[in-house]
DNA sequence: AGAGGTACTACAAACGATTGCAGGAGAATC
DNA sequence: GATTCTCCTGCAATCGTTTGTAGTACCTCT
């Protein structure tokens, strides 16, 4: 039963031996239809009796028949798959990478699925092995970039390819060359700030960055801007130290606070990831959170809830943002744009600013 | 410049209009040379000469040319592709899975990546979608499951292609009939006990399943049972409650050990997730860590460094964790067997245990 | 100069699907 | 019964590689 003679024929030309492989030959032999009739049942296509289609699909499932893929994306030119790439600093073990950026890989990995594609993920710390890797060689047809803004090279590259019409979207986006897709900055600042406020802390700090290129932390600190001058409150910037790990920069930040004599008596850190490294500092000042000063932090971090005192933040819908991206990405490749690029947010209230 | 008529000849029967795109006969005519050659050449068969393969090279750079990975896939019939599915629990948000597995994910691309080769990654919460998703429809030579071991569904789904010879190997391993990797779970839990014993505890609890699938759990239970009778201490466990949120899971037990009136001086929880509500549950009964009691958990995750105090942990080496999947799988693949099973792990010694 | 190598290169057949077009079987109409 | 439609199905070309085999050019040696 089910030898593919139909196709191969007698020219047995000395052919590589390779395991035996059901094909939709196999299949139309077995249900008695053609070849052609076969692909089109399976595809669905209406043109096809119903009786016909049962036919081919119980034969189908006889012979444990499944689409060969790639000779599928070979003939249709579509693979069906993007690729997502997640940028870390170089060197970067994989377990330092920050835990914000696997959440919304989960989340792209699941809107895609929805959407029917499969997601090809990589982790780039370096330039190598990018030339080429993506629409070139068909693997992808479009590309989803996430990752920590502070690997210019490697940004580059999607820069580069964006500029010679690669279908790419991308998280937080640095550069204006890049489309982008990021959380309601603005909304999520107020949210924090009007939090503070209303739980009665005055002397709200920032501790942020103006000058880098993580476009969403200067929208936070401007955000933030507007919120104190709108509550009639003085602005304090507190500015974080380029290169270093997040946690680190937050304790520096927060050293750096203490030691200026500014009175202050909550601190809104840009960054989960700042804000335990702030948290410690505290710690290790003897600074009662949240009696003493109230503390506040974005992107909703798991860890956050289990430092002591639990960690308010403000997080991003991490499920929307995913499926933002993905909806973007897929409506480029259609050739129809689509403007939505703002995650929404919500607060999450939790100890450290509970007085 | 660069026609494909070499191909398409004058058949010009109505062919889907599609984009043009740069094949190897282009690059065959630019470098003055057969199609084949260009593939060879390409390939660095060491058959074409180098004076060849450099003219070669050369076109194709200049025609911006990249192997169509679909065709060659589907000559070969090898994909160059892994994928790697993570099973979560049914209807878990992506930001609740436990942070472990990403990093576990992270370095298993990154290892793949290393071996040529590419990594499909999905999130399975539900058995929809599964069927014929990875080898039968040739996306992928093989596959590396990881995850949750508390949904039975996804993981019989596995072992039923397994049973019918697809290239399959997982972490932790709840089934005999996977082919598995594991921790050093021996090792760690040797060094976390001994770690304890060192450091002056003595009546060490140790929160744990005996009867859950997650083999590791076992055994990091039966290897402190060993490491406690060697050293002539009584080993105590404390039971987890199924089905619960690991954090969850380590309060109630907590709770249960404080209720029990049974004495101890340490607590050995066998992961993190379940440690950290241990630690919080501690912090709830004005327990003070590390001077009243000592804790220390196993996986080493990212949180346990934020907390207060900061929790010691043991941690595998999750690059050689990675690696040890990706080589067994592509050993398997192969066809001839890799024996490597165990990741090896190190002692993290932070707050927790430090009096 | 002719024979026998050596070292490349070209030809053409797969791989397994999708899809435009032509053709065939019935049903309906005259 | 012949003709016209309507549905459906089959033929065959095509996607862009890889690779077995055959062939050509150039050397070397006698």
């Amino acid at each position: 039963m089910g030898s593919n003679d139909t196709k191969s024929g007698e020219s047995q030309v000395a052919r590589t031996i390779r395991p035996y492989r059901v094909t939709s030959f196999d299949v139309a032999a077995e249900a008695g239809v053609s070849q052609s009739t076969v692909s089109r049942a399976l595809a669905g296509d209406p043109v096809v009796s119903e009786a016909t289609r049962l036919r081919v699909a119980e034969a189908a499932r006889r012979l444990n028949y499944h689409v060969d893929e790639n000779a599928a994306r070979l003939r249709t030119g579509k693979t069906g798959t993007l690729a997502v790439v997640l940028i870390c600093r170089p060197g970067e073990n994989r377990k330092d990478v920050n835990p914000f950026y696997f959440s919304l890989l989960g989340s792209i990995c699941a809107a895609a699925s929805n959407r029917g594609h499969e997601t090809l993920v990589s982790f780039q710390d370096t330039t190598e092995n990018l030339s080429g890797m993506y629409q070139e060689q068909r693997k992808a047809d479009g590309v989803i970039v996430i990752g920590t803004t502070e690997n210019r090279e490697a940004w580059a590259y999607f820069q580069e390819i964006a500029g010679s019409g690669a279908n790419i979207v991308c998280w937080g986006a640095p550069w204006d060359d890049l489309p982008w897709v990021r959380s309601d900055n603005a909304e999520g600042t107020r949210l924090a700030v009007r939090h503070l406020i209303d739980k009665g802390y005055r002397q709200i700090a920032c501790i942020a960055s103006e000058t880098s290129p993580q476009r969403q932390f200067k929208e936070r600190y401007e955000a933030y801007v507007t919120c104190m001058e709108d509550a009639g409150l003085q602005p304090h910037l507190v500015p974080i130290e380029k290169g270093l790990p997040r946690d680190e920069q937050g304790r520096r930040a927060m050293a750096a606070l203490a030691q200026s004599g500014q009175a202050f008596d909550a601190v809104f850190a840009v960054c989960d990831e700042i804000a335990l490294g702030v948290l410690e500092e505290m710690h290790a000042r003897a600074i009662r959170v949240p009696q003493d000063v109230g503390l506040i932090g974005f992107d909703g971090l798991r860890a956050g809830a289990h430092v002591t005192p639990s960690l308010s933040s403000v997080e991003p819908d991490f499920q929307a943002a995913g499926s933002i991206l993905v909806e973007k990405l897929l409506a480029m490749i259609g050739g129809k744009p689509d403007e939505t690029r703002r995650a929404p947010v919500r607060l999450i209230e939790r100890g450290s600013t509970q007085r």
